[in-house]
RNA sequence: UCCUCGAUAGCUCAACGGUAGAGCAUCCGGCUGUUAACCGGAGGGUUGUAGGUUCGAAUCCUACUCGAGGAGCCA
């Protein structure tokens, strides 16, 4: 007998109708009654539920499966039934039911609301659930779109290292990637600890950011990308940091600031219409259960261009406003919080890229523009989630990236090579940041972004 | 790290100085098409931890632990 998945009999229903087959799959919900009893099951395959019709005069074992709980695992055997009037399309007439794993009672997991709080301490379980089921589903399917975005224009995807010998790239503190003893660690004749004798020679750290590498593989592949997990130590307790997260950094050569945004813009827009159409039942729950406005919203987004301010202008617009701030707005100041929220919630009310920055609250790699204050920087803030991608063009002329890593403290004797990709054929190019988790809290609705990794790594939680 | 709020049954919450309750879940019973089914019944608690005030503390005070929201930092 053919073992099908819930997805084949959803996708390709008429194949099966009036077939017997198994089904192999966890009760989500058992409704017994006196001689018959429904069962919904899932079996990871489909965002979508089977329902099992048993009855007693079918079942050897009625009795038995009248009395199974949630969570319990079942191979099931029975003929696939059309039901076009009942509120699922179709579903299993059993002729048998075998128990393949039992639960029992005291499994967290209840046919019944529970919190996310709750939810995020029985991670191992979470993803059991419709909500956390919907989630990952579409964390891959969009991890799938990003590739394909990028791979489809001729992008390079590039494995940058996850071990950096840099400590200076300014995006945030480190974790230090050590095998030596931390009780007694070896010690220079000074007193500091000799790390000459750690793993690799010197200090080490887990990467804050591909970017410096990524940058090497733009000026020879000209258009590449990195996907992949990047770790921050930051002290950092809110809905939007996490420890680890992945990130997508593309990079592209012979570009500039306009291309660099026009790729951003277009890759956020791919994403997102890609997992509306691969993911309907998910998005669909989600706009139900999670928030009412995430579809029309999202079709907004993928329809309308985003928009384009500098930084100057953009504290005109928050000066001109008759909104009160906690914090002033003057240039030369960085953005608040609060102040991106209102350009783009309010004043601009869609994504809106942020352009040209003063140079002195930006990163030392970000190319110098013509009126020596600004540097060609730009974010792009989303209603909802705030700053989702960072980027820039990236200063390629020698002597001003020399000047500004002197002027900012960055160390030329572990950056020498980047310095030297100016040095030999370094072109004009740009490339930005995503938070990968941020993209996804912003397609799924989903405000935490503990609720959109698997296992999340936070400031003193590392269970799982 | 700072500010604010919170922690009571497995879960979600009520009780706000005077005998700790409800809904859901679980268990038992009923029910011929259910959809987080419905109806009846039962079990279930050192009120986060440690101290203090009081005749009496879930309730008031102190410290700690954990969680949430906001801020800083950022993606």
């Amino acid at each position: 007998m053919e073992v099908v998945s819930v997805a084949q009999l959803i996708n390709d229903t008429h194949k099966y109708v009036g077939q017997q087959v198994q089904v192999n799959g966890w009760i989500r919900l058992n409704r017994g009654q006196k001689a018959f009893g429904f069962i919904t099951l899932n079996d990871g395959s489909h965002f979508t539920s089977l329902q099992i019709v048993y009855e007693k005069d079918q079942l050897e074992n009625f009795e038995e499966v009248a009395g199974l709980r949630t969570g319990a695992a079942l191979n099931v055997y029975g003929v696939v039934v059309e039901t076009p009037n009942a509120k699922q399309p179709l579903e299993i007439k059993a002729t048998q039911v075998k128990l393949a794993a039992d639960c029992p009672e005291d499994y967290p997991i209840q046919p019944k609301r529970h919190s996310k709080e709750f939810l995020r301490e029985v991670a191992h379980l979470r993803s059991r659930t419709n909500l956390f089921s919907a989630v990952f589903r579409i964390r891959s399917i969009a991890a799938f779109a990003v590739h394909q975005f990028f791979q489809e224009q001729g992008f390079i995807y590039v494995h940058t290292p996850i071990i950096t010998a840099s400590d200076a790239e300014g995006a945030g503190e480190m974790f230090r990637v050590t095998t030596l003893d931390a009780e007694k660690p070896p010690l220079t004749p000074d007193g500091n600890v000799d790390f000459s004798n750690d793993f690799f020679g010197r200090k080490t750290n887990l990467t804050v950011s591909g970017q410096l590498e990524a940058e090497a593989f733009a000026l020879a592949f000209g258009k590449v990308y990195t996907f992949g997990p990047t770790f921050r130590a930051e002290n950092s307790n809110t809905a939007r940091h996490a420890a680890e997260f992945w990130m997508i950094e593309p990079e592209i050569a012979f570009a500039g600031l306009r291309e660099d945004m026009e790729l951003a813009e277009a890759m956020v827009k791919y994403v997102i219409s890609y997992v509306m159409e691969k993911a309907p039942a998910e998005m669909d729950f989600l706009n139900e259960f999670v928030d009412k406005e995430l579809l029309t919203r999202l079709q907004k987004i993928a329809s309308q261009n985003f928009a384009r301010i500098t930084y100057t202008e953009a504290i005109e617009i928050l000066q001109k406003s008759k909104q009160t701030f906690d914090f002033p707005v003057s240039w030369g100041n960085d953005l608040q919080t609060e102040h991106e929220r209102y350009l783009t919630e309010k004043a601009i009310g869609k994504p809106v890229f942020v352009t040209d920055y003063p140079q002195e609250i930006k990163a030392f790699y970000m190319r110098q523009n013509d009126d020596g204050k600004t540097v060609a920087a730009m974010d792009l803030l989303v209603p909802g989630v705030g700053e989702l991608i960072g980027g820039s063009q990236r200063e390629e002329r020698e002597d001003y990236l020399r000047g500004r890593m002197e002027a900012m403290n960055i160390s030329l004797d572990e950056l020498g090579w980047y310095l030297e990709l100016r040095k030999y054929g370094g072109v004009p190019h740009a490339g930005f940041g995503v938070g990968f988790e941020r993209l996804i809290m912003y397609l799924a609705g989903v405000s935490n972004i503990r609720d959109v990794i698997p296992f999340p790594r936070t400031v003193n939680s590392c269970a799982f």
